[in-house]
DNA sequence: ATAATTAAAGATATATTTATCTTTAATTAT
DNA sequence: ATAATTAAAGATAAATATATCTTTAATTAT
């Protein structure tokens, strides 16, 4: 479905945001740790996620690290995918075809827009905030052990 | 969502399914361009769907090309995937863990689980038949033009 | 049989993705 | 101020995906 990058990017963001505050900031060797992903990809990728401050925060030094602040968590989940310019993975024809729309439509564009309507919705309402109070009340985990 | 290699695939074999029969038969040329397809690519892709005859079968020499058998027709797009050695997206959890199960579930696996439910069903359930039947009743488009 | 046509197979090339490593800059504690 | 720590930036490497081209084999028409 997403790329590796992407994936770790999701991984890490909820990681980020269900362990970490502003006072508690995680390392990238936590990180990828807790995530189950290559240390250095990982760096990479949060650069990107960093930049602006956009989704992630970071400060560097002793204690700095990585943390995501209480507004960034309110962000949709499809945030992250744009932030890896993935977004267009949503919205794509499941054929690959540039024309493919209502008035123009592939083969499985009828049957596929239900799908891509409910994985629309997923990314666009659901936020980083809600991933992570879900990992954190229950049996949820985002990594392999 | 796929590769450009599947793509190309399931094209290719929507296309060749509703355009050829035992005695008409496809070259490579006709079948890349009615696909919007780059067509040495695309030849090697045939060449594994071909392989064995499991979905496209293919004669040489002139007036060869390339044909589908009623039978194969029959088939569900999933064998496509499954050619392409993509059938495992279908399956995959969507943050990439492989741990995730109902029992170890990631985050995002109670909402996406409905989601992946309705693309394996899609792709399990909907046939190569059927698939060129939409396009060649009505407003069904398979190219860019 | 020979020539023409077509796909199959194989070799090669290019681009992109994934990944690591090294150097630099920022921050903090002493 | 200095040393230690950490992320940022940049260089490089490896793997994979995408794509093309050439040679070979199969088939057919003549």
């Amino acid at each position: 479905m997403f790329s590796k990058s992407t994936e770790y990017a999701l991984r890490a963001t909820i990681y980020i945001a269900q362990k970490s505050s502003k006072e508690l900031k995680l390392g990238i060797k936590a990180i990828a740790e807790g995530t189950d992903s290559p240390p250095s990809f990982t760096a990479k990728i949060l650069q990107e996620l960093t930049r602006d401050n956009k989704i992630i925060s970071s400060v560097s030094g002793p204690n700095g690290g990585f943390y995501i602040t209480e507004e960034a968590k309110k962000l949709p989940v499809r945030s992250i995918l744009d932030a890896m310019d993935e977004d267009g993975m949503l919205y794509r024809c499941i054929l690959g075809l540039n024309q493919c729309s209502e008035t123009k439509p592939c083969p499985m564009h009828i049957q596929y827009k239900h799908i891509k309507e409910q994985l629309i919705n997923l990314f666009e309402t659901k936020t980083i905030q809600e991933l992570a109070a879900d990992i954190r009340d229950g049996e949820i985990f985002i990594n392999n052990d």
